[in-house]
DNA sequence: CCGTTGATGTCATCAGGTGACATCACCTTA
DNA sequence: TAAGGTGATGTCACCTGATGACATCAACGG
């Protein structure tokens, strides 16, 4: 281990000589590593330990980063729930129940709608593993669950929150799921999902 | 190990002397000893030892059963799918597509409106645990595709097939939860899945 | 009576995950 | 400037979930 170990670059030593004791960014880094090995191996097939080695971390680290081999890819999302609700709680006290919610998706639309090659890619790594999913929908359901809450405070009554919020992430999946495979550049999510909107009520008033 | 170990009962042996070679049903015995332990200990507190303790079997039968550690709780949803299916395909043609699907839940409230108990109890440890309401959540969305796939089968487009199913699952669950929680022993699940369906329709119909 | 079969046990091993403690450079403060 | 605090990290030990390979044993069919 001579003095020249001493890069901070990947894979090798984690120390920097100026700057700060650590190469700084290790969550950045942690995350960018596992999407890429992720989609290079598949989720399964990549294990910790690597994706530690490729961020220039052990594996100890990671974690503390990260609750578990799942997280990596989902951390983002507590910001994603501040703002929808954020926006709900915005929402003029005159919005319907469900433009209520609307106001909350289009926020997250304004997150997630920027970079659609980064959600491709991590759609892709999602669906192609039972785990990720799982995860996933759990991470849309708790976002249901609070924009219901949120609604709950503006005094609408629980089951009708419930009902809302849940319908709402209905709308958003099959939206997101639009945009992710069109190939139409021009189609932005928040028309997706306004259309999806549309579609709802379309079904529910048949004749 | 006297022969007189060869008992069959619990947390013993596994033989029996006359009818077939194991005590049979090690499936079911695995899956009651589960959801007792997870309610009386928690899921987390509980290992897979336990349960294949108490059920008279080894840790790696329980893995010839079941995937893992949660999914003995879950097992029985092909059923649900199938029967859910069934109905929706058994559906007639003038049906509309959520008037499809709801027969689709109808007959997933046959099965599962049977015992409120159960339910209860299913209900209690599944909610009470991330890493078994994940796997609820997939199993629903697993069950809303299958669905979604049926409708497209009758010719229903694909887009307004997903919305529907997915939005019926949304049905599905708050009513489910209503049903479960309420103290009124008189109202059955398919009501409360009829009420959310018409309080659905009010929300999208806001005028 | 024997070979096959199927459910099970035993053993070994790996990956995910966590607690306890050591380390080391930076920072504060006297 | 020396002493001690701090925070991110490494190291080590350990548990649990999960899986592959192989052995066992009673029933069953010929």
């Amino acid at each position: 281990m001579s003095p020249d170990d001493i890069t901070g670059g990947r894979g090798r030593r984690h120390y920097t000589r100026g700057v700060g004791r650590w190469e700084p960014g290790a969550g950045d880094r942690l995350r960018e590593a596992a999407l890429t090995l992720y989609l290079e191996r598949g989720f399964e097939q990549t294990m910790v330990a690597d994706i530690a080695d490729r961020a220039g971390v052990t594996a100890r680290t990671f974690f503390r980063y990260f609750a578990d081999k799942r997280e990596v890819l989902f951390d983002r999302s507590a910001e994603l729930e501040r703002s929808a609700l954020a926006a709900l709680e915005a929402a003029p006290a005159t919005a319907s129940t469900l433009e209520a919610v609307a106001a909350a998706l289009s926020a997250a639309a304004d997150l997630i709608g920027q970079d659609r090659e980064l959600a491709r890619k991590r759609q892709a790594v999602i669906m192609s593993t039972a785990d990720l999913r799982e995860r996933e929908l759990i991470k849309l359901a708790d976002l249901s669950a609070a924009l219901a809450e949120g609604l709950r405070r503006r005094g609408v009554p629980a089951a009708e929150a419930a009902l809302a919020t849940e319908a709402g992430s209905a709308v958003y999946r099959v939206a997101f799921q639009r945009w992710v495979d069109t190939e139409d550049g021009t189609l932005d999510l928040h028309e997706a999902i306004r259309q999806s909107f549309a579609q709802l009520h379309t079904l529910t008033t048949p004749h």
